[in-house]
RNA sequence: GCGACCGUGGCGGAACUGGCAGACGCGCAGGACUUAGAAUCCUGUGGGGUAACCCGUGGGGGUUCGAGUCCCUCCGGUCGCACCA
């Protein structure tokens, strides 16, 4: 037998990549595709280490997908491009002191050059980046669809500040009272003007919507939580000044035993309801709270505080009076921002009237015993005409004969806050509104759009609460685009969850300058077909990107209300046994490996660690198994090139079809550890055999394909075929056999 | 507290609708080749026992001809949310 020539992967890898960008391999036909799939991941943010190999992984596991489908004859767009404006970006950029104009395209060139290197499947043609202003303008331009749609709004709310970004947040980068980009900061509570986007007013939508999407279970749980859908009643009870406050309960049947009513410090009518002689308490404790954060103020487990307001209102249930406090546990954005504390069905009443000494009232029981506090597998006890019924079908009487009396009314609240989309930062996209005297806010008219980020060496963000672009004279000084007279500009900035939340809009249409989105273009590849990534991501972008397109679909501008039908979460690398994160300082970079095995070597070691949809642990003991799997197979491939023909041994032929259908049945559902197993298996069985031939290799080569890309293709031609292995047919098995 | 997921050899992990537990790989042990090593190849590898055999999927209980898989319960772990009324 001939001698086989050693397997060098990086010559094999260069080849391979050269060729395919040469013959526009990876570059389908966007306007007449025959058998469109848009196979969409998300985009990285391009730090400045580089890409991860947590990056990688997800990336490899995604791109294993779009060669299968490719194979299985759709015309595959695959994408990819760079989430680039932010504060993550800003941050570093401050740190590092350069500026990001000049860092992003460096951090950006590296990433390119090691998403080449690792050999995705992607079309190079539409690469974008969020910073250019070529993306940006559409970034702004939707902003503007929103705005005139009324979505967008300004309002003055508490929000969330990181005093070392010296931005406010939203509360999604919010981690437990810290800010997600500063574990050791605390995020304080502030009023400013902001620009929110009216999501929650698609909360019912967004929440019913889930059930319609072929998602992995555990982003529709997230998203399910996050929307937060509480059914309950509001209920009114009256001072005897005259005044209603309505409070917002998801257990009416408790209403007999409400024993008294508490309000968030900052409620609106708290003056007027404290009596002359607790004023002073009542300032001075409101002082205390307003100069917490917003969130050490939800965190649990401290003592309870609060003060009584030295007034009473009437239970609407009982008719008694009972006495109106404020404390902080209640929070003014949730519900109505008062509650009826009921002390014996609620842990948090219950904590606060046993520091205070207020009355506590069981309505719940269960064979005339107590039951655990918050139960409501019981029947009410001194709830007037209700005695006897259970908690259910009590509450549902409570809140109809309340309602009789205008007291009570069913309502649905939502955990879901509105987006808030400003930042008072550089890094980012200006939000494009001019602020006029005479006309009020007004949207930039399209036409001028982008407004250019101006580039100012000055960026560093302080502690005002005003954008650094306000610093820019020139810049901050426009007419008014309505009447003419003196006009600002919005110095802030909008969110990059904004920048990302359209961008597989985008994606497809990159070589159009005069419309965000081609319609023809739109129409024959979205919504996406398959999108793959992390649940990092399921409640932030996600959640936002269902919105965007939703609006977008009621103001006609696409035509489905879902942007991502099929969506699978893939899992996390775990290193020294926590996940993978410069905090934790066990972020390991993919280019030595790379060097050492090869890119094949190490997406398959990567997707054979365990599950893809579950993660794996990152060792690198590990990874000599896959590249012996590999120097077998191009031995016996380049042996089955000299072979002469000959039958297939029936074992081998039996196998081979089982093989095939376990990897078909694998990588659909993204099994790939298994599916690996599988061709390590048919391989040790061809050799034990003597299987080197070409009825043995080249189904497996296609098989191998999707995985290890460029020696697919190498032994290929080695067989003496001329075009890329990607043109061929995923094999077929009978059935029989298999 | 709420929600989701998980627990299998020394290690990563297999086991479709309940049907030979431990596929595949790492590691380890022995052997072949070699002056020697590396690489490669062969054999073995859950525990106990000379053996036929016995015991084994976090603990306990249950359903079933049959349970890693289904049900109950307890223990342990991971992730998300959290003074959300």
């Amino acid at each position: 037998m001939a001698s086989v020539p050693t397997y060098d992967p990086a010559a094999v890898e260069e080849r391979w990549q050269e060729r395919w960008s040469r013959d526009h391999t990876n570059e389908p036909d966007l306007d007449r595709p025959s058998r469109p799939f848009y196979n969409l991941m998300m985009f990285p943010y391009p730090s400045a280490e580089g890409l991860h190999v947590g990056n990688m992984f997800a990336f490899t596991g995604a791109d294993i997908y779009g060669r299968f489908k490719r194979l299985q004859g759709h015309d595959v767009f695959e994408p990819i491009g760079f989430d680039a404006f932010g504060i993550h970006s800003e941050n570093y950029a401050l740190n590092v002191g350069l500026h990001p104009a000049r860092l992003i395209p460096q951090n950006i060139a590296t990433f390119r050059r090691q998403l080449k290197r690792f050999g995705g499947m992607f079309d190079w043609r539409h690469e974008l980046s969020t910073t250019d202003p070529r993306y940006y303008r559409w970034t702004q331009w939707l902003f503007l669809q929103l705005f005139r749609a009324g979505l967008a709004i300004r309002k003055k709310a508490a929000v969330n500040w990181c005093p070392a970004c010296k931005t406010v947040i939203a509360n999604e980068q919010v981690i437990n009272g810290y800010c997600e980009r500063h574990p050791d900061v605390k995020v304080e509570q502030r009023f400013l003007e902001q620009w929110f986007f009216a999501i929650t007013r698609y909360a019912e939508r967004l929440l019913a919507n889930l059930d319609t999407l072929d998602w992995s279970s555990s982003t529709i749980a997230m998203q399910r939580n996050w929307i937060g859908r509480s059914e309950g009643a509001e209920l009114i009870f009256e001072a005897p000044s005259g005044e209603k406050i309505t409070v917002f309960t998801t257990r009416p049947d408790t209403a007999f035993g409400a024993t008294y009513m508490v309000l968030a410090p900052e409620h609106p009518l708290v003056d007027a309801l404290t009596a002359v002689e607790q004023r002073q308490a009542v300032r001075s404790y409101q002082r205390e709270v307003a100069a917490q954060d917003l969130v050490s103020r939800k965190v649990g487990e401290k003592r309870k505080t609060g003060v009584f307001l030295g007034s009473y209102v009437r239970n609407p249930a009982t008719g008694e009076a009972i006495p109106v406090w404020i404390a902080d546990y209640v929070l003014m954005e949730y519900g109505t921002g008062a509650i009826m504390a009921v002390p014996a069905h609620d842990q948090r009443d219950f904590d606060f009237a046993t520091q205070f000494g207020l009355p506590i009232r069981q309505v719940v029981q269960r064979d005339g015993e107590p039951l655990p506090i918050e139960s409501q597998d019981g029947i009410l006890v001194h709830s007037g005409q209700f005695d006897g019924l259970s908690c259910v079908e009590g509450g549902k009487g409570i809140v109809a004969w309340l309602s009789g009396r205008g007291f009570a009314s069913p309502r649905v609240q939502y955990r879901l806050h509105d987006w808030c989309i400003s930042r008072q930062r550089y890094w980012g996209p200006p939000i494009p509104i001019i602020y006029c005297d005479r006309c009020g806010p007004q949207g930039v008219p399209e036409r001028d759009l982008p407004v250019e980020l101006p580039l100012i060496e000055d960026f560093r963000p302080d502690d005002t609460g005003v954008s650094p672009l306000a610093r820019h004279r020139e810049w901050y000084f426009v007419p008014c685009p309505t009447c003419g007279g003196e006009g600002r500009r919005e110095t802030d900035v909008s969110d990059t969850f904004l920048d990302s939340s359209w961008y597989f809009l985008r994606y497809p249409s990159t070589e159009f300058d005069d419309r965000p989105w081609d319609p023809a273009r739109t129409r024959t590849w979205l919504p996406v077909t398959s999108y793959i990534g992390g649940n990092e991501h399921a409640v932030l972008h996600l959640l936002y990107s269902r919105f965007v397109t939703m609006v977008l679909h009621e103001l006609g501008h696409v035509h489905f209300e879902e942007p991502f039908p099929k969506l699978r979460a893939h899992g996390l690398i775990i290193k020294d046994g926590s996940k993978m994160s410069k905090s934790r300082g066990n972020v390991v970079i993919p280019d030595a490996f790379i060097k050492k095995w090869g890119a094949d070597t190490f997406r398959m070691y990567l997707m054979f660690l365990g599950p893809f949809q579950e993660g794996g642990d990152f060792r690198d003991e590990g990874i000599t198994g896959i590249r012996r799997f590999l120097d077998k197979v191009w031995v016996l491939a380049h042996e089955a090139a000299q072979a002469t023909l000959e039958p297939l041994p029936a074992a081998v032929a039996r196998k081979l079809h089982q093989t095939i259908r376990k990897v078909t049945a694998d990588t659909e559902s993204l099994a790939y550890n298994t599916a690996i197993a599988a061709m390590m298996e048919y391989v040790n069985l061809a050799r034990e055999e003597n299987a080197a031939q070409r009825e043995a290799v080249e189904p497996l080569l296609v098989l191998l394909a999707p995985y290890a890309p460029h020696m697919a293709e190498e032994l290929w031609a080695q067989l003496g075929h001329t075009t890329s292995v990607f043109r061929v047919r995923w094999p077929s098995y009978d059935a029989a056999l298999a």
